[in-house]
DNA sequence: TATGATTAGGTCAGAATCAGTCCTAATTAG
DNA sequence: CTAATTAGGACTGATTCTGACCTAATCATA
């Protein structure tokens, strides 16, 4: 370590990647005085990095954060970890600008050393996902608002575009954010319907932050929500049906998201709503415990004819 | 732009945003004479950053690659994309070295502006993913030199611990890595079965690059492939369903890799071999064309089964 | 409360470095 | 061939850096 430069850069090298470290340990690492260490401090904060020293005994020099970033001295080793995320980002359509999965990719394999660079490509053209292709392009910007108010608790204006083309404006408290079957989904609180809601991101068209903010249920898990809305679409079917077991088996046979359970004397009482009632049917012939159904009749009939489907594939 | 240390750093920044500049733009954009800048030039090639030179007219500076990464100058936006991208290798468990992540995560997390972070962090909290755990740990360096392998048509040796516990060693051609339902898969030709198999990757337990290479047939999916391994996974009860239909409908009611097909005056045939009767059975009451099972009769003994059970549903 | 480890910073003199201004050479596209 | 470009030597004066020595301030711990 020569110039000033380079010491000035492994002082930054060396407070990135450890926590913190004294002037003295400083100053035996880079072979100068501890007061030329100050003085490089006082270069380097003077340049804009934010470095910040604690006092006293056990008084140290650490990095703190400023308004613009510092540049990052990484390894080998966490350039193809950053690599292989961004790749990663893009290969999921992640919501994030692409000018900046871009322009970090080509900063970094531009100076990556020709070995890693190869390791990494080699991963790319190795790694596949089984990745539902969106081809959807999303507003990063929208992401971001929406991520922030469900960070702060705080309810959105948003105007939505449903799948049959009308468009709405509702006051809606976001919950969540969940990739989920290739697309991302915002689930929270629509203050309009006053009832859980997903929206498709790429459906939102406008959303504006207002003061009045919520509070976030506890223990609510967005996925779940997510694959219960998928699973009970607003049907025409209301379903009953008892399950005569524990509530355990209950639970291991069925998602939490496959409907509302009710512990009674005769069993679990399962109640659903949904638009086919085949799926239905077939399930309840997976059961390995004794069911019975209440609701509609027309499961009945499902039945009776799976029934004789089956018995007639048992012959012959 | 004052001392020496931060027009170093601009050079870098500039070199590292624009693919080439000349001696004379880097002058005039830091208000020095050329004569400095091909000094500062020395300065950082002396301090390991590859920075090489075209000569001539067009001539211009540029970063080559080194064995060393220099420090990389990065903007808001790009710092934001990085982090995402090292939280989803988190999530999914991507095999790269936990160290790398947390390190870099560390790094960019420490000198973040408090704004960029509350807005990471944000996302961090919004964002759920429906992603099955992998708890099980992976050696990096393993699929690190499976990618190569891949990317270089390399047969590899292979010692692998199979599901009941017996360890074998082979020859085995690495067609690609896949990431499905949670875990990390070489897909490729074992010589010593002589037929395509999948493995997972934390149940390797040696690899070794051999000389031999091999050719990687074209229009090969290995997601295709891990799917219909996981659909024909070998059991002991060999099927045999005559399907009443086209063979475009038997497409569309069953992925390719539900097994064999085979198109007779009788209807389609449907081979194939499972584990557990009880989903295939299943699987038939949902197809709306005719179908008569030929082989096994125990699947006739569970149609029967099913046809009492769903009868007795029907019924009360 | 006293002590010692630590950051913070002033001052000074000599050494080292840097910047600009001249040069000249080598390279290469047109 | 010509012009634009990198490459780099030599010189000088200005600037900066370094280490040594000093004093304050801060703070955890015995």
């Amino acid at each position: 370590m020569y110039s000033p430069t380079t010491r000035l850069l492994t002082i930054l090298e060396l407070l990135q990647s450890h926590r913190q470290l004294s002037g003295s340990q400083l100053a035996s690492r880079l072979e100068i005085s501890p007061r030329s260490i100050r003085r490089y401090i006082v270069m380097l904060q003077d340049m804009g990095i934010p470095i910040e020293a604690e006092r006293g005994p056990d008084g140290a020099y650490y990095l703190g954060r400023g308004v613009k970033l510092p540049p990052l001295m990484i390894t080998n080793q966490e350039a193809s970890a950053l690599v292989l995320g961004l790749l990663v980002l893009q290969a999921f359509h992640f919501p994030v600008e692409l000018v900046a999965i871009e322009g970090s990719l080509a900063k970094l394999e531009r100076v990556m050393p020709a070995a890693l660079l190869e390791q990494v490509r080699a991963l790319q053209a190795a790694l596949s996902f089984n990745v539902v292709a969106t081809p959807t392009a999303l507003q990063p910007s929208i992401i971001a608002r929406l991520s922030l108010a469900v960070h702060k608790s705080q309810s959105l204006n948003m105007r939505y575009i449903a799948l049959n083309g009308t468009e709405s404006t509702r006051l809606f408290d976001p919950y969540g954010i969940v990739y989920y079957q290739g697309f991302w989904y915002a689930v929270g609180y629509c203050h309009t319907r006053r009832d859980l809601r997903t929206f498709r991101l790429d459906r939102i068209s406008e959303l504006q932050a207002t003061e009045q903010s919520f509070v976030q249920p506890v223990g609510f898990d967005p996925v779940q929500h997510v694959h219960n809305a998928f699973a009970t679409m607003p049907g025409q079917y209301p379903i009953e049906i008892v399950l005569e077991t524990s509530m355990i088996n209950v639970q291991q046979a069925l998602p939490p998201a496959a409907g509302s359970f009710e512990a009674t004397d005769a069993g679990i009482i399962w109640r659903r709503e949904v638009a086919d009632l085949w799926p239905t049917a077939l399930l309840l012939l997976k059961f390995d415990f004794p069911v019975s159904i209440r609701q509609p009749p027309e499961l009945r009939a499902i039945m009776q004819q799976l029934a004789a489907k089956a018995l007639h594939l048992s012959k012959e």
